[in-house]
DNA sequence: CTATTATCCTATCGGAATAGTAGGATTTAA
DNA sequence: TTAAATCCTACTATTCCGATAGGATAATAG
């Protein structure tokens, strides 16, 4: 399941995306246009300019605005940030992985194997599309 | 992330399937050969029961077994009994639809559209998929 | 210089879900 | 009749998620 952490930043950085001049929009425009608790989304948007993908400025006429084209923002690299790990089990994923503790062969695993093809038939669409597509 | 229960449940189904002549076997046997906790795995092999996957014979010499021809076991229905709906929100789930509150018109939801493509190409895994091919 | 407006940051909290446990009831076979 | 197995309900511990609180900091307007 999406988190909401994903879900609303998703849905923010869309409204960015749409905006004319990528001038600052303010938080709690963002969260009203998208009915989102705003001191959530605060945090959200905390991390989505820690990570690169927005800017921000302070007081009067301030806000958020994207930093990058819309083209350029793979929805992948937005997914690794919020969400996490792409993959269904951290023995398959790519940035994050992990040995499962029960599993003492990962190649003869049945689903280690499945999980492979699932990860990369999603990342395949995370890869290939970017925050300009999906607006 | 794919729960244990999921991943336990797979791992049993694999290991049954790959029984001789799908007699039954006790869960410590299953738990043992594949490290998982047996009083856990307990209830898991109870619901796969329930569901029809399985069959149980209690007593001395008794067990789980399948119920059905591995080829037959889609890993959608598995998915679907142990995890839930494979859709990773549930206004794109087809089985566990549900509206979201926050969102007013699906059809122009970016998040939305972005996530059908996901289902769509997960479930185009999991439909294709069946217990002996995972073996 | 000051008041206002906004983001920044840390800490906390309740509730739900997950993973696992306990313990006895029931059924079957030897 | 005894031992071996599943059946079943309830409980618990822990973790994670979504959200909130409250002040610190910075920028702008006047």
């Amino acid at each position: 399941m999406l988190s909401k952490k994903t879900k609303y930043g998703l849905k923010a950085l869309t409204f960015l995306a749409r905006q004319e001049n990528f001038s600052p929009v303010q938080i709690g425009v963002i969260s009203q246009h998208e009915n989102i608790s705003q001191k959530f989304l605060e945090s959200i948007l905390l991390t989505l300019r820690k990570n690169g993908f927005l800017g921000s400025k302070k007081g009067k006429g301030g806000g958020y605005y994207l930093l990058r084209d819309p083209k350029d923002i793979k929805m992948s690299a937005v997914m690794r940030i919020l969400e996490g790990p792409i993959a269904m089990v951290p023995c398959v994923s790519l940035n994050f992985y992990e040995k499962c503790e029960d599993c003492p062969n990962e190649k003869t695993c049945s689903v280690h194997k499945l999980m492979m093809e699932v990860r990369d038939s999603t990342l395949n669409i995370f890869n290939n599309k970017s925050l300009a597509d999906i607006i």
